[in-house]
DNA sequence: TTGTTAGTGTGTCATCTGACACAACTTTTT
DNA sequence: AAAAAGTTGTGTCAGATGACACACTAACAA
């Protein structure tokens, strides 16, 4: 629960009173690997926050292959907001890639949150907005680089991740085929 | 500015009285075609709204080659968030490839809106979250296309900005070159 | 232990793409 | 009107990529 409040602390200040009501509403859970997060169909009720552990998050396309949408990774906050904004189902799912340990907070306790006093709603909007601002830097950064240079970025960034995480899946994140993710690996793997 | 209206209401109900105060304070403004609404290293402190014409979003990489972030389409908001949220500048470029009217909410106003009252600074929160959500949604369906889907979903979806910017724009917009994006016209007006 | 399943390493080949070169056409400037 | 600058159409070619095929290894269950 400690990594929750840190990652909060990361987004600015917030009174000792208020910080605790927000983590007092986050349930620790587990899965293990293999186990699903987010079934087809289903609607997705709650925002997560993961520890430990690693997830995939995919969708079928109209050819009924299956596309990686992210790999989630430990220490950040994560949910399928189309269907928890807009209270619809999702057709997408997500699975965990190993054993996982998240914290879970529930719609209603979110609207609570942004009801219970200014400093806590100014709180959300800060987060939603540092969120919103980071997606856009993100996918303007990943516009501009090849696939060789995604998957470099990937090994500095996330080193952990590709140790944990299948070829096939890192292949498919980063947009690429199982054997042109093989070639650069085998590439690099000689200089 | 009764375009500004109903791009606000598609977000959502609100009273006459915050929708005034809201409109209120959006300056109307032109830009000549060539003209740029933002400049390399100038901090951005407002938020666009476009009536009319296209704009071209672009920033250069460490070859100096310019990169197309996006262009700007009609009826719609737009800023540069990281520097308007963060208050730093920003080494991107905006320059109008048509002529362009538009509408800008200085920051001073926008922090203001939030301050007014709970319905305002409601409605701001459920933008952000409106924004942020099809931000996700459009980044995954886009990792889905290839070029060519692209470019025909460009096609549906914004036929007249295809006919008004140059190919060129487009090609590096949809993440090719004008050669490759040329090779599929061809092939597109054949059939 | 053995069989099964999932994941990985590798070669071949057809296709796609980007870079380059240059001609044709348009728009803007002088 | 002439010149200059910008944009578009097109061919060639080398290199990158995806699809396929298959051997090999690891993980797991019977």
């Amino acid at each position: 629960m400690e990594s929750l409040r840190t990652y909060f602390q990361g987004f600015g200040k917030l009174s000792e009173a208020n910080m605790d009501f927000l983590l007092q509403h986050c349930e620790p859970r587990d899965l293990v690997k293999g186990e699903w997060l987010i079934r087809p169909h289903q609607r997705v009720d709650s925002i997560y926050f993961f520890e430990s552990g690693y997830l995939h998050y995919f969708s079928y396309n109209e050819y009924g292959e299956r596309v990686t949408l992210k790999v989630i990774s430990p220490n950040h906050c994560w949910t399928v907001l189309d269907s928890f904004y807009n209270h619809k189902p999702t057709s997408d799912e997500c699975r965990a890639l190993t054993n996982v340990r998240y914290c879970e907070m529930p719609r209603s306790f979110y609207d609570a949150v942004k009801a219970e006093n200014h400093e806590l709603a100014n709180f959300i909007q800060s987060i939603t907005e540092q969120i919103l601002s980071s997606k856009v830097v993100e996918a303007n950064k990943k516009s501009r680089m090849s696939v060789e240079e995604r998957y470099l970025d990937l090994v500095h960034n996330n080193p952990e991740m590709v140790q944990e995480v299948p070829v096939s899946i890192i292949a498919s994140f980063i947009g690429t085929s199982r054997e042109t993710l093989h070639r650069i690996r085998r590439k690099l793997a000689a200089a």
